[in-house]
Formats: C-alpha cells, structure tokens, sequence
RNA sequence: GGGCGCAUAGCUCAGCUGGUUCAGAGCACCUGCCUUACAAGCAGGGGGUCACAGGUUCGAAUCCUGUUGUGCCCA
C-alpha cells in the first residue's frame, strides 16, 4: 500500500497529535517517586503575542523537557503570564479611551474590574499560541502573578522585606513619565543608540555686586533655570578663580544663588560652568546634597510648571513648550550668549516613549546590598551555572555595583502596596488590614480602619515575578513562616518535590531584571538556589542584524511560519542556527531546511511503506547492519553529551547529518531491493528498528514527525506513542564496523568521483582492481560496491595492464579503476607526482616530529601512537603512488 | 568614560581540555541528472595565509600581549 502523499504536510498531523497527547494528559506531571525535573516558564506578558524570541525560547525548554520526560524523570514545566504592570495598564487606559472613558473617571475598582476583563480576554493568547509550537507544558499549572494565592505571595513578602529592615520608603532621584504618571526603573528607561538632536544654550548670569560682570553657563535645559540653586565650576579651573565665595543672580527670578566649585564639573565642557538644579538632575541631586544646596521642584507630576516658576504666564505651561518660549525671551533680553547643536543621548520611557523626567519623589525602595550577596556568591561558585559563561562578567559586574531598587509604580494594576497611613502621616506595613490596625492602634489608640488609608502605589512587576520559580508551586501559601520569614519546606511536599527547578531558560536582556532577583529571592525565602542553570538564548534578529520589532516590522509571524514550515520545521530552524548566547539572524532559509528534513524523514518512511515484503531471510546485510547500529549508538552516545551541555544545535545537526546522510543515503540506498522486487522480512525489521530508534532520538526536537512516523510505520496499541517511549541505550560501538562501512563509503565515492571527473554517465560500468593487503572487508560488500557504484568486475588480482587505468587511494589502499579509457599520460604523471610530493611533506612532517625527543616526551602517549600511524599510513600511500606511477 | 565579548569560505556560523587524515556545516554558486522514497531531491565541483603584528611552545584557528574593526552592558 502506499497511499502516502508525495511531499509531508504538517498542518494536519500537527494538530492531531498535540490534542492527542493533551487528552491523555502526557504533559500532566503530579509528583511520585521518579526524580523530578521542573522547568518553569518565563512568563510571557499578558499583553504579548508570540514573537520569534518566544519561539526559540520555548522550543528549546520543550526539547529539554521532552528529553527529560523519556529519560524517566518525572518532568514538569509549569506555563503562565506576568500581568505586567506598566504595559497592561496603558493598553486598558487606552482602550477605555477609545470607548470614551476616562481613567481619572473611574474608581480604582472600577478601573480594575475592566482591567480583569481585559486580562480574561486577551491574557492567554500567547500561551494558546505555545501550543502550536508543540509546547509540553503542564496546562493545569497555568499560573499568573496576579492570581490570589500569588498575589497575596506578593504581599507578604513586601511585609517581610520591610519587617526585616530592607524596604524603606525614601525621597529619591528617580525616572518619572510624565505621560503615564509613574517612576520608572533604570531598566525601563531607553536611550537612542545614535543619541537625539538637541541644542546647548550658552546663558549668561550677572555676578552679585560686580557691573556688567557675568558668567556664562552651557545647558540642554533652559527651562529649569528657574529651579537653578547654585553654579558650579571645577577647582582647578583657572578662569574662575576669582569667583570663590561669590554669588550669581537668576535671570529673570532674581534669585541669588552661590558659585560652588567641585571635581565633577568637566572643564572642557560648554563654558566649564555648570548651572546646578537639584531638582531635576540626578547628578546636580548629589551635588546639591553634597554642598547643602536648595532643592526647588519647579515641575508638576504631568510635566508643567507650577507656580515655583514665579511667572505667571509660565504656570501650568508644558516643560518644552516652556523651553522654546523662555529661549526667546532669554535671547530678546540679552542673556543668551550662543546656541550650538549637539548630539545627545536622551532617556524616553519604554512604555510611552515620552522624554524621562529626573525627579525627587517619596518611592519604597528596596535594600539591594545585604539581601543579594547571597545571589552573587553562588553564581561565582557555580552552584548556580550561567550558560554561555561569559555572562558571569556581566552579572558579577551588575551584582557588585547593584544600587536600591525603586519598587513602588504609580498605577492601579498590580500588587497594592500594604502600608497603611495614619491621618498623622505615619504608616504601618501589614498584609491585612486587621494587622495594619493594631499596628496603628500601638502608635495611637485612638485610631479607626476607616482613619487609614492605604498607599495608592502598586508594586513593579519584577516584584511579583521574582518569586515565579517558587509561587508557582505555592511556596507562599501554607509552608511560608512570618517569624523567620523563611518557607518550611516540609509544609510544601509540592515545593520540596519540584525545587530547586533545573533550568531557567531566558534572554540575556532580562538577566538582572528577573533571573538575578530570582536567585535573591529564592535565597532568601528558601535557602536553596531556585535553578541549577540558566540558559541564555540570543536574540532574534532579522538579516541585517536588526532587532526583531512590531515597530520595523521586520518579525515575520510565528503563527504564519508555522503554517508554512510546519512547527517542526520551524523548531529545526531555530535551533540549529542557535547556539547558546548567540544572536541569531534569522532567514526564512533556516526554517527551509527544517521542512526540508520533514519532507526527507516522510520520504524514508513512504519508500519502506511502498515495500512488499518477502518472507525468506536475507543474511547478506549483515556487515551493513552491524556498521549503522554502530553508528546508532555512537550518535546515541553523542546526543547524550551534547545534550547534556546544552549545546542543542550540535545535537540536532548531529541527528540530521546522521539521519540524512547515515541512514537515508547510504543505509537506506544499500538495503533497498531493485525496483519491483520485495524485501525480506528480517531486514524490514531490522530496518525499522533502527527508524524507530532514530525517531526516538529526534522526537525532542521534532514531536509532530515523528510521532506521525512511529504511527505510520507500524500498527501500535492504543497508547504506544513515541512520545512515552524511553530513550534508548546506545548498543555496542564496534570501531571496526565503522570503519568498514567507512572504507565502502570511500570506494564508492572514488569510483563515482573518477567516473564524473571522466564526464562519464552513471550508467557507464568500471572493472575495479583493489590491490589490499585484506580483502575480506571488500569481499563482504562486494554485492553493494558492484551495485551502488556500478562496478562490472571487483578484482583483487594485480590488473593486467594497468596503462589506461585511474589509479586512486581508498585509505592505504590502491585502487585502479577501469573505465575503458585511454588516459593522458602526462597528465596523469601529473596528477600522481602532485600527490607524491604532498605525501612527501607530510611525511617529513611527521617524522620530523616524531624524531623530536621533546615531542614524544612531552605528548600525550595516544597522539605518539596517532602520529606513528600517520607516518605508516603515509608510507604505505606513498609507496602506492610510486608504484603507480612506475606502471604508467 | 568604565566593563565584557566577538573577528574562521560570498552569507550565517561550528571547531569543547593546543597535535595537518580539522580547516568543517548549512545556505549561496558551478557541472551533470525529472535514476519509480524524496527536484523540498540525487551525484559531483570550486571557494578560506582561521582580522593584523608580535610572543609562549617540539607544535597555535585554538594560549598570551598589542593593534585595528565590530557588538553588547553600565555610566
């Protein structure tokens, strides 16, 4: 029968099989007695749709997963979404616009019930979306960092943090968006690569008690020179001696303010005079605390002036409106000296792109210094291992200059921050608000729940999600103690079963992000590291080297690729081009050769399909057999190890060129019965054994195929699916059958190469004289080298008259080949001298080495012997040269 | 400005602890084939002083130093 359609189509078999292992729960993993092994999402954003970065992503834990789950452990990876704060956010604030609903028209409540609805909707599109790509996740353990036991997860650990004296609540520089009305983390601000067009102002400023004296500061920021609190200038700068101890007045506010001098200012810079407005600078910040200076915030929350701008006509009015009109002002009134266009790198918020304005702000922070020391420490012993390692640097640098993480965001979706204040403005920090009020009963009796009045601030979302590898199996919910602030694992069989997880698989952008505060927070709440090893993919960009990006639009659509390559194609694609830590540039030719591998595989499975079998043994293949199951378990052996290192890409171009070329053009080609005729049973057999296992390897990498094969190839019992099969063991490794069929590859391949170099057809027959100090190799194959190379006559007599014969080495071997022609002789003195002469080199090569004292001290014992072999192998070549070329 | 990487065929990259049967793969290119599993294929072919300059070593694409180019992270 052979009703198989000529090329493979994926769309149909993808699906069938996916809802196939999903209705006999396989991804289920509940735990028991087998050695777990966890993997746990990173979760994707519920705003997201999938992108390339995912793909590779999640095909690379799919494959560890799958992997581990046939080696017989109990293997759990664990989906779900982060709710991400900022973005989810301004895509509800912007689709109540669009219904014409103000968020500022809302009650907190009512905003989040409509956030709720959002999240509902459109929350798990990208985990849908996972499951095209053959994602094996436990679904049942979806998780979100919103979810109730999670989000109270969340709280506690703010109330631990702050009991144990690492939250604080302080007035600091931070990143504010005037758009969305909330601070940002260092890590949420973005900088132009090639900085942004802007102009440097050159503005002078009377000096206190001295006519017609000025001093001439460089700004970008005009505008918030009615902030100015002092002038700086570097000490050693020689033009400005004569200022200490002077004062300066503000244009136009008429305030004086002094002249300070300090190492910061660069002397080279503009006029080397620096205006400092502590307000709205994060350096000047330090400089005005340094020098004791004012501090005059002259901004309010959406970026408009107040009234510390004293001009009336100023109030109210937009920071960059403000700036273009008080330049001109400034110009009209004879205090702008110069105005000259620079380059500079300006800090946009990455949710709303607006300019990041510096400004002081009471945030919570938390305590980074003692609470990571930990995290640092097990990274440089390794028990937490960074893949590629070179990323260690990194993180050592990130984690020995960590400063205060500003944990506090001024929006309403989120974890709301548990601190409760009192109408006197102290606060009291609780998870409940029972808590919260005995707390504030003890500071003052007097006071009632409906007194307090909890912080409008919810948490940054690295605040939830930092607790992911832990939360997610409820770490939080019984096994956690608030005396010691510690989990008790002996409360969370769940926990002790799964943790630490072994693998985070993730993208080196969000190492400090998430991977490091999750190493923090495991530390801290469980003693343990949360995995052994973190994967770091590259980055998907397309063939330019760009990012990939919705606002290029230079991603294609995994969902399209998928459809058109097949999720295994595109599986192969990615991860064959994707090294550990290496960017990949992706081209539709990746994914090509993907498809192109399905359609092999579906082809070696339609020609044993087409096969009438014939039930008399055939014994002739067995050397053939003995040479591919060698090479079984060698590539066996092999994906093992690289597997085991993580080196994916290795592994799955090893099982392709041993698939394509091991199986498909030699195996299959020699056991394949002329046209027409019938195999026999025992090599069926064999042959499918071997398919099998093959499949069995390859179904990590390519589920859908495979498990359509294994289907195919052979009636199974209900539930015998390749995807519950065990990995196989490798067999025995016989060198000598490897050489073997080493050896034939060779001959055939001289016999074809010299036949194509003759511009002779395929179906022009050779007379082959093997001249060998052992035959019975050659004797073995005799049957297949005749056949596969089209060889009339295999002799291993000295050939009569060897004068018009080509004259080749297979190995140590001579071969002369017969095809009938009358040879150049020159050129074939030639060609044979060429190669006398190559032999000659080597040879000398070797013996020089070889005849080096230190070498054969000093090396390694196994390269001494390789070396030996090279020079006998070398002599033996080149004895048959010169014998060749003596016969000519 | 500080830190960390990278530089191998036209392109994208492998090459783990230094050893000329390691200079490789895929794609691209060239030649010949619609050979009944596969043209999404088969059989062949060309193409690299492994960035440059030194050094260590019996031996370097592989280790060290410098130069140049390039990328990332932090300021």
């Amino acid at each position: 029968m052979n009703e198989l359609n000529k090329t493979y189509d994926s769309t149909i078999v993808e699906s069938k099989w996916y809802q196939h292992w999903l209705s006999r729960g396989y991804f289920k993993s509940t735990p028991d007695n087998r050695p777990s092994y966890t993997i746990t999402i990173p979760p994707p954003n519920v705003t997201g749709v999938l992108h390339m970065g995912h793909m590779l992503n999640n095909t690379i834990q799919d494959v560890l997963i799958r992997t581990a789950r046939q080696k017989g452990f109990n293997a759990c990876w664990v989906p779900g979404t982060d709710h991400a704060s900022i973005a989810t956010e301004a895509k509800v604030v912007r689709m109540l616009r669009e219904q014409g609903i103000k968020k500022s028209d809302l009650t907190r409540d009512e905003f989040l019930a409509h956030a709720y609805d959002w999240k509902d909707k459109y929350g798990g599109i990208i985990l849908e979306q996972l499951k095209q790509l053959g994602a094996s996740c436990d679904w049942d353990r979806t998780g979100f960092t919103m979810d109730k036991n999670y989000y109270q997860a969340v709280i506690r650990v703010f109330v631990d943090l702050y009991k144990k004296g690492y939250i604080y609540r302080g007035l600091r520089m931070i990143n504010w968006d005037v758009e969305a009305k909330t601070a940002l983390s260092n890590e949420e601000v973005i900088y132009n690569e090639n900085g942004e067009q802007s102009f440097l102002y050159s503005v002078r400023y009377p000096i206190e008690g001295a006519d017609n004296e000025y001093i001439v500061i460089a700004t970008t920021r005009p505008e918030t020179i009615f902030a100015d609190t002092a002038i700086a200038v570097n000490p050693d700068d020689e033009r400005y001696q004569h200022l200490k101890g002077k004062y300066a007045i503000v244009p136009f506010v008429n305030r004086r303010i002094p002249i300070i001098f300090d190492e910061y200012v660069e002397k080279d810079f503009g006029t080397g005079c620096l205006k400092v407005t502590p307000a709205h600078d994060p350096n000047d910040y330090e400089l005005g605390q340094k020098h004791q200076l004012e501090v005059i915030d002259m901004f309010n929350d959406d970026g408009t002036a107040n009234d510390k701008v004293q001009i009336a006509e100023y109030i109210g009015m937009d920071r960059f409106v403000l700036r273009k009109k008080f330049v001109k002002v400034l110009e009209a009134e004879g205090f702008l000296v110069n105005t000259e266009s620079i380059i500079n790198k300006v800090g946009r918020s990455e949710r709303t792109n607006s300019v990041v304005e510096p400004k002081l702000s009471l945030q919570w922070f938390l305590d980074m210094q003692k609470i990571s020391k930990r995290a640092l420490d097990v990274v440089e012993d390794n028990e937490v291992v960074l893949l590629p390692n070179k990323f260690k640097n990194t993180y050592r640098h990130w984690m020995e200059n960590v400063r205060d993480w500003c944990v506090s965001r001024q929006l309403w979706w989120g974890h709301r921050i548990p601190a409760y204040y009192l109408p006197d403005g102290n606060f009291v920090v609780a998870e409940t608000i029972e808590d919260a009020l005995s707390q504030a009963q003890k500071i003052n009796p007097n006071v009632k729940v409906e007194d307090l009045k909890q912080d409008e601030d919810v948490l940054d979302t690295w605040a939830s999600s930092w607790l992911w590898p832990i939360q997610v199996f409820g770490g939080f919910d019984s096994a956690y103690d608030a005396n010691t602030g510690k989990i008790d694992f002996s409360k969370c069989p769940e926990l002790r079963y799964y943790y630490p997880t072994e693998v985070i698989v993730t993208a080196p952008e969000i190492l400090f992000f998430w991977v490091a505060r999750m190493i923090i927070a495991g530390l801290e709440y469980t003693d343990e590291i949360p995995f052994r090893t973190v994967y770091l993919t590259g980055i998907v960009r397309d063939k330019q080297g760009r990012k990939m990006s919705k606002s290029l639009g230079n991603s294609p659509d995994p969902l399209d690729l998928i459809r058109d390559f097949g999720a295994d194609g595109v599986r192969f694609g990615m991860l064959a081009s994707a090294p550990a830590g290496n960017d990949i540039l992706y081209d539709d030719k990746l994914v090509e050769q993907g498809r192109n591998f399905c359609n092999k595989l579906w082809n070696a499975l339609r020609l044993l399909k087409g096969l009438e079998i014939k039930e008399e043994e055939d014994t002739s293949f067995e050397n053939v057999f003995d040479w591919m199951e060698s090479r079984l378990a060698q590539v066996t052996i092999e994906l093992e190890r690289l597997v085991s290192e993580y080196r994916l890409s290795e592994a799955v171009k090893l099982l392709y060129n041993f698939i394509w070329d091991d199986f498909c053009s030699w195996y299959l080609e020699w056991i394949k019965p002329p046209f027409g005729e019938p195999i026999a049973r025992n090599v069926m057999d064999k042959t499918i054994h071997i398919f099998e296992q093959s499949m069995i390897l390859l179904h990590p990498f390519m589920p859908f195929i495979t498990e359509e094969i294994w289907h195919s190839i052979q009636e199974r019992k209900d539930g015998d699916d390749i995807f519950l099969q065990a990995y196989p063991l490798a067999g025995a490794v016989s060198i000598e059958a490897i050489k073997a069929g080493a050896q034939i590859q060779s001959l055939i391949t001289t016999i074809r190469n010299a036949r194509a170099k003759a511009q002779l057809s395929p179906k022009d027959a050779a007379k082959v004289y093997v001249q060998t100090q052992n035959n019975a190799t050659y004797k073995s194959f005799e049957s297949l080298i005749c056949a596969k190379a089209n060889v009339s006559l295999l002799s291993f007599e000295e050939p009569e008259n060897a004068q018009n014969l080509i004259s080749e080495l297979v190995g140590v071997d001579k071969v002369f080949i017969d095809l009938g022609l009358v040879l150049d002789l020159e050129e074939e003195r030639k060609r044979i001298e060429d190669e006398i002469k190559y032999y000659k080199g080597f040879i000398e090569s070797v013996e020089k080495k070889l005849s080096n004292e230190r070498f054969v001290q000093n090396a390694k014992a196994d390269i001494v012997d390789k070396e030996r072999q090279k020079l006998a192998d070398g002599l033996q070549k080149l004895k048959n040269l010169e014998e060749s070329l003596a016969g000519l």
